[in-house]
DNA sequence: AATCGTTCCTGATAGC
DNA sequence: TGCTATCAGGAACGAT
């Protein structure tokens, strides 16, 4: 479930490997959830990758840009060295490149990759930018009654966050998942923010969270799941009053919460 | 306009 | 053992 922490580590990841490479040839495996063809990319060069929300951009000579949703399994990975059978048992897309291999592998086909940005119009607020402010927060919870959790994990309101960093970002600031947006108070949303930032950078720090599927492009895992506050981990002690943390189903998305700290 | 339910897909797991 | 049913989950889409 690669959110903004995942994303911009693979990000970070794909700029040391593949950016000055050229592509030289490419492969579509699955054209339902790759609209890509060679004659989009090869003998491009990769100038740049970015990312938004939880959408990567590989910027291409050319003027043309790719984009990419992982959403639930998906994975960039690469490889300096020749691909054997077992590098591409859910191979959706390869890149055989001028030094090595870039693999878009997806187990369960949700995830996209595509030509344009059109996606990222839609997205919200960037967490780690200027616009993330209390003001702008404030506008966004009060329009609505919905949960705060959802509203945390509506890409078009806030873009990066998922269910992981949800859980873990309201337990920081001590807020039930189940408030709504609207009934939070000033000194809320401004915990809530901090805690956002605060979560997102450690999560960073540990490169992701490798629960599932998530893989670095370097093949190793994330370790923030080693540091999961309340994410999956119904039953256990809550790390600040030692009562047992709750899961509940909020929006069909299994939540995780502290039912005494977070009121 | 806002919100809710359904759909996509496959591996892992539970239950018999 | 081996089969079937259920579940997870981001976000687009259609329905209300």
């Amino acid at each position: 479930m690669p959110e903004l922490p995942e994303v911009e580590t693979i990000k970070n990841y794909l700029k040391r490997f593949v950016v000055g490479r050229r592509i030289l040839n490419f492969e579509n495996l699955n054209k339902k959830q790759i609209k890509v063809s060679e004659n989009d990319v090869v003998g491009k060069k990769i100038l740049d990758i970015e990312r938004m929300g939880k959408i990567l951009i590989i910027k291409l000579s050319g003027n043309k840009n790719l984009t990419a949703h992982l959403k639930m399994s998906g994975q960039f990975l690469y490889f300096p060295r020749n691909l054997e059978k077992g590098d591409l048992k859910y191979a959706r897309a390869i890149f055989k490149l001028n030094k090595g291999y870039l693999v878009f592998n997806d187990v369960r086909k949700f995830g996209w990759l595509r030509v344009g940005n059109e996606e990222i119009q839609k997205l919200g607020i960037e967490p780690f930018s200027k616009k993330f402010n209390i003001k702008n927060l404030e506008k966004i919870f009060k329009q609505t009654k919905r949960p705060i959790k959802l509203v945390l994990m509506d890409q078009r309101k806030i873009a990066g966050i998922g269910n992981i960093y949800a859980n873990e970002a309201l337990f920081l600031a001590k807020i039930n998942p189940q408030k709504p947006a609207n009934k939070l108070t000033k000194i809320e949303i401004k915990r809530l923010k901090n805690s956002i930032i605060k979560i997102l950078k450690r999560a960073l720090k540990y490169e992701g969270t490798s629960s599932r599927f998530y893989l670095k492009p370097d093949q190793t895992k994330g370790r923030y799941q080693e540091k999961f506050l309340v994410y999956q981990k119904t039953s256990k002690d809550c790390s600040r009053c030692g009562k047992k943390i709750k899961k509940i189903i909020l929006g069909g998305r299994s939540t995780f919460y502290c039912s005494f700290c977070q009121k």
